[in-house]
DNA sequence: CGCACACTTGAACCCCCTCAACCCAAGTGG
DNA sequence: CCACTTGGGTTGAGGGGGTTCAAGTGTGCG
């Protein structure tokens, strides 16, 4: 089982610490909570330390809770009888998860690395949303974007080639972190091939493969397989959206 | 220009009327306001029609306005510079549309038929969340919904056989109308060809050639192009998971 | 009646998948 | 210290599902 990290004290006893020293907090919709309605939040959550390569939330079985990652990253996906896999987003540090509908989750989530989440369990947390309008706004723009790169990714999937969907990828790892005007930007791929292929819709080798043409053309280099140093951002952009 | 049907009256003037007589508000985000709120609905909103067609909402420009489907059906789509098309939905009777991001709209929307939408200012919008809170509440849950069927068409974009994205697209289409059981459904495409190829990213070409494989097979009937019978629900449904 | 336009069908091609071998770095154990 | 294993990544050869290009076949509407 996962191992639960720190449980909410007894209300009342002073609780609060975990959230308000949160490191993650800003990046995440906890930061919606005043500081001193923070207990509040601590008081309605667990901790949790997901090992790598654990699944800790399955497709299809009742939607419990929800979470939020503080540390690691996590995968979320959807499988098809025979094992085809999907994968729908990672899940970084500050991302919101668990929004469904009729009470059943609708991806499964595994640890890509060691990975931390906080866990609300659903009642709790909707009288959270209850007694902080802030929150629920700021879930309903969480929810907005979400909607918004899905609907990118539907794009990707539907309609651009490898080289497009490879392109469109490594230009949305390198947006997050801000500016890389006259730097080249090095994107770290917490995710190995394989999960790759699976959320841009192809295979590994095809991942391979067009990795290595975008090498020969001088757009990236590789440091390591999982260390991408985008070389040439203009014409990686370009390529993202068909160009040449 | 589209034609504006409905200027809504001077604050108290007896205005509301539109909205509380409204057929579409039972299935829409409309019902979660009540009855002698109705008004203050009413007067945030103008209705409008838009004509087979016409594009009312165009990908990038700055999001002004929330959107309710009250009449006919949408297209949702997202272009590439080349022109390729990507349909994300369609927007049918009681489809809420317009939640965005960084105040642009994230996809254009056209008319499939003759449309009519209500149209409600940014502000106003907000105004009425901030004031009748199961309003947002309700639009969190569409929000959910929404991106619970995304990530339902991220798996059939990224992993879906021909036959398989057809199968889906015609169960989905079957599904709103409720059970059938012993009875067989009679679905009616508002959508061409090419619309269809653009929403389960194929050809119209494909589309046209997998309507005959089901056809032979028994699966589908077809009275007319824009009319599939479902002669074997249950083979669809195998089908549409990867079954054979 | 005939034009227009959507839909269907046919044939050739191609991008990506499949299957298979190979490379390489990181353990592991004798 | 090196043989062996393991697992991810890369590369190669061949095949197939869907696209492309092109020619029919309706079918509604003037």
């Amino acid at each position: 089982m996962d191992v639960v990290l720190r449980r909410p004290l007894i209300a009342g006893c002073g609780s609060g610490e975990p959230c308000a020293s949160c490191a993650t907090r800003p990046f995440s919709v906890c930061a919606a909570i005043d500081d001193h309605d923070i207990a509040r939040l601590a008081a309605a959550m667990v901790e949790i330390a997901v090992e790598r390569g654990r699944t800790f939330i399955h497709e299809g079985e009742p939607a419990g809770h929800f979470f939020n990652v503080t540390r690691g990253t996590a995968k979320l996906f959807k499988l098809l009888p025979d094992g085809r896999r999907q994968i729908t987003g990672f899940a970084g540090r500050g991302y919101f998860l668990g929004l469904a509908v009729d009470k059943a989750y609708a991806f499964s989530a595994e640890a890509i690395d060691d990975v931390r989440v906080c866990r609300f369990s659903r009642p709790k947390m909707y009288r959270l949303m209850d007694d902080f309008p802030a929150l629920e706004k700021r879930l309903l723009e969480v929810a907005a974007n979400e909607l918004v790169s899905a609907q990118e990714q539907m794009l990707l999937l539907g309609r651009k080639t490898a080289r497009e969907r490879l392109a469109s990828f490594l230009l949305a790892l390198c947006s997050p972190s801000g500016d890389h005007e006259g730097r080249y930007p090095i994107v770290h791929l917490a995710m190995n091939r394989g999960d790759i292929a699976d959320y841009l819709g192809m295979t590994t080798e095809t991942v391979s493969r067009t990795f290595s043409i975008l090498k020969s053309q001088k757009v990236i280099s590789m440091p390591s397989a999982s260390d991408i140093r985008v070389e040439a951002l203009e014409k990686l952009r370009a390529f993202a959206t068909g160009g040449d």
